[in-house]
DNA sequence: ATGGTATACTGCTGTATAGGAATTTACAAA
DNA sequence: TTTGTAAATTCCTATACAGCAGTATACCAT
């Protein structure tokens, strides 16, 4: 994105954050990351209801974070790629830097208590 | 992001994605790309009210997305740092990658139907 | 101080969406 | 076919937030 963007484009890009900007669904991936799963073990490892879960996988999987494959009475739902994880580290990094730089205005606040 | 997180962290790294979850915000760092602006200038240049444009770059602000200096009556806003980018140019990835498949199985459609 | 401009803030409305309860659909086994 | 279970969907309510209009604040010039 090194040049002026399209309104659509923009829109596209944001849609796609916009599915990540929710802890339900960050929470769910996170669980995937362990392997395929089944709407109801993805209930189990993350204590939510069955729609809730349901909803949010339809969205990931419409906007394709998640693939799935049927088996029976069972849906499998997976990974569709690392990207999500891509992004959260550099988000988890900013997040660190942001933690650091609180911590070293405290450590200010304190050496300046004791001068004063 | 290797194990499970807690929703507390879930919840921080939602936020910043939310942040990057509209349209509008996008646009503002698209511009601001393009080097360092005043609000009255990223109004001229993205068409928004000043309202609107203020209000957006106090989210970006709060969340260490933009930086700012003050100037006599301007306050000039640029970009905090580049990891924007690397966030959008990882969705603008996929974003090909989805338009690509699309485009495949196009193809393939207007393939059967030449056989038919 | 006064007038004028740049930016921030407040109150409001409409829209989008998360989550819960209940229902429906899909499928397997008896 | 009937029964039972998994998953998806529908309807509803509450909440969050974008955008607008208007107002307030900060700063410069005269």
């Amino acid at each position: 994105m090194k040049r002026i963007v399209s309104p659509e484009v923009l829109e596209l890009i944001a849609e796609r954050f916009r599915v990540l900007a929710d802890p339900a669904r960050l929470q769910i991936l996170n669980v995937l990351q362990t392997g395929e799963q089944t709407v109801t073990e993805l209930m189990r490892a993350t204590g939510f209801r069955q729609a809730k879960v349901s909803k949010h996988l339809q969205l990931l999987y419409n906007l394709g974070f998640v693939d799935r494959r049927k088996e029976g009475l069972h849906v499998y739902y997976r990974l569709a790629s690392e990207d999500v994880f891509l992004l959260c580290d550099i988000v988890c990094r900013r997040l660190q830097v942001e933690a650091d730089r609180r911590q070293e205005v405290l450590e200010e606040l304190a050496g300046l208590g004791a001068e004063a």
